[in-house]
DNA sequence: ATGATAATGTCAACAACGTAGACCTACGAT
DNA sequence: ATCGTAGGTCTACGTTGTTGACATTATCAT
C-alpha cells in the first residue's frame, strides 16, 4: 500500500452509514468466508478507526445478523399472485439464487437465528415469512395452514440449498470426477459405492434437482391440504433448463 | 485410574485419546454452544495443558470437524431392512433425535462440509450416504437413483432440523405465546398476520412435522421414481459387497 | 543394561482478536 | 457563548489460536 500521505490512522472522507458498513461487511464475506471477516480488517476496507463500526452496530454478533438480513431481504414475494403454487416456486427459485450469489452468508442466515426468538429478529428476516401468509391466506388457507406450507417450503429450501453447496467443488478444472471430488483418497473396501458414483456426483444439476422436489414439495401439499377455490390443480411446471 | 497425584500444572491421571478430547470437547459445546469452545478451556476440562490438544488434532478446526463427525456417526443405518421406505422413515427418526440431543452441534455438521470436496471429508461423515446407497441399492435401485433418494432425504431433513430447532425457545415458562415468542415487540401493522398466529406458533409439534413431512416426501419419491420392490423384482435383486 | 528414537507432555511467547473507556472534534439549537 | 449530541479516534486490557523450543517418558534394538 503506497500511502504518500501518512496519516498515522487511515481516515477516507464522507460519512459512514450503517448500510456503508455492512456491504463491507457483505463484500469480505463473499470474498473469503464469515471466519475471514474481522473488526479491524472491515475498519481497513472503510479505511476508518476499528471503533467506528461500534456506532452502527453493538458487536460483532449484531453485525452478522445484520448481513444475514441484508441478503435475505433482497428476496422478494408478490404476495398478490393469483398461482400461489407458482408463486411459491418462483420464491424458491429466488432463493436459491441468492444462496449462490452469496454462498458464505448461507451458513449465517440458517444458523444465527437458532438461538433468537422469533420476535427478537431483525425485520428483514421475518418479512418473507409475514408475505408468504398474506400470499396464502389472500389464497384462502387458513393461518394454521399457510404456516404449515410455509414450514414445509422452507424447510425444504434450507436443505437443498445447504445439499447443493455441499457439493460445489472448488477446482473445477480437474476433468477426473474421482479427483474432483477427492474420492480417490477414500478406503477402497469401504465406500465402494460412493466411488462407482463419482461421475453421478460430478454431474449435479442444482436446478434440476430443486425442481424435481418442488413438484413432489407441491404436489404432496395439494393433495395433503384442501386446496381452496375451483383452482385447478398442481400443474408440474415446466423445467428451464440451467 | 483414581490417582489423587496433584501436580504443579493442571494435568489428572492417565492418557488422554483422541476420543476424550472429542468427548470434552462436545461436553461444551452442548453446555453452552460452539463459540464457547476454545482450546484453553478445553484443557481446563481435560485438566491438562492446552497444548495437548495438538497431540490429537491438528487444529481447532480439525477438532470441531471431529466433534460432528463423532455425533454423525452415532446414526445408525440398517443396510439389510427389506422395507426401505421404512428404514428410511427410522433414519430420519433416529437424525432428529441426535439433533434435539445435541443442538449445538447441528450448526457444524449442516455448515462445516460446505467447504470440503466430499473424499476430504471424514470418514464416519460419508459413513451414512455409504450406508443408505447400500440400502437403497440392495432394494434394486439404481446407483442414480439412490443417490437423488438419499440427496432428497437429507435435503428434507436438514431443512426440518433447522426450522424445528428455530422454533425452541429459551424460557418455556412463559405462559402467553406472545411474549413467549417475542411477537409483542414487532411492529403491529407491519406484521399483522405473524402475530395473529402466536398460539399456532407456540404449539409447534416437530415430531408430527417431521411425520408429515415424510409422507409427503415418501409417496413422492415413489410415484416420481419406479419402485422397484413388490410388482415384479429386476434382474439384479442381490448384489452381494464386494 | 544401554543407548537411540519416537511419542507425549510443558512452557513461554507472538500476533491478532473483540471491545471498554476516555478523549477529541464538529455542529445545530438555544 | 454554551450546551448536547453524534461521529470519529486512540489506547489499553484480556483472550484467542498457534509456533517453536524444551522436558519428560515410553519403546525397542542391541
Amino acid at each position: 500500500m503506497t500511502t504518500p500521505d501518512v496519516r498515522r490512522a487511515g481516515n477516507g472522507s464522507g460519512k459512514i452509514t450503517r448500510e456503508a458498513v455492512l456491504a463491507a461487511a457483505l463484500e469480505i464475506i463473499d470474498r473469503d468466508g464469515a471466519d475471514a471477516l474481522s473488526m479491524r480488517r472491515l475498519a481497513r476496507v472503510l479505511d476508518r478507526d476499528p471503533m467506528i463500526i461500534y456506532r452502527h452496530a453493538p458487536g460483532k454478533a449484531a453485525l452478522l445478523d445484520g448481513v444475514a438480513e441484508t441478503v435475505l431481504g433482497q428476496l422478494q414475494v408478490d404476495c398478490a399472485d393469483p398461482d400461489w403454487a407458482g408463486q411459491l416456486r418462483e420464491v424458491a427459485r429466488r432463493y436459491r439464487a441468492l444462496a449462490l450469489a452469496h454462498p458464505h452468508v448461507v451458513p449465517l442466515i440458517v444458523t444465527r437465528p437458532l438461538a433468537t426468538p422469533l420476535g427478537l429478529r431483525p425485520a428483514g428476516t421475518l418479512r418473507p415469512l409475514e408475505d408468504i401468509l398474506a400470499l396464502l391466506t389472500r389464497a384462502g388457507f387458513s393461518g394454521p395452514d399457510a404456516l404449515h406450507i410455509y414450514r414445509a417450503l422452507f424447510g425444504f429450501i434450507h436443505g437443498h440449498v445447504l445439499d447443493e453447496l455441499q457439493e460445489l467443488v472448488e477446482n473445477p478444472d480437474e476433468t477426473d470426477d474421482l479427483l474432483r471430488l477427492g474420492l480417490h483418497r477414500l478406503p477402497i473396501g469401504e465406500f465402494p459405492l460412493l466411488r462407482g458414483l463419482a461421475p453421478v456426483l460430478g454431474g449435479y444439476k442444482g436446478a434440476a434437482e430443486l425442481e424435481r422436489g418442488l413438484d413432489i414439495l407441491l404436489t404432496g401439499l395439494t393433495t395433503t391440504l384442501p386446496p381452496p377455490g375451483a383452482t385447478r390443480p398442481p400443474a408440474p411446471a415446466q423445467h428451464p433448463a440451467s
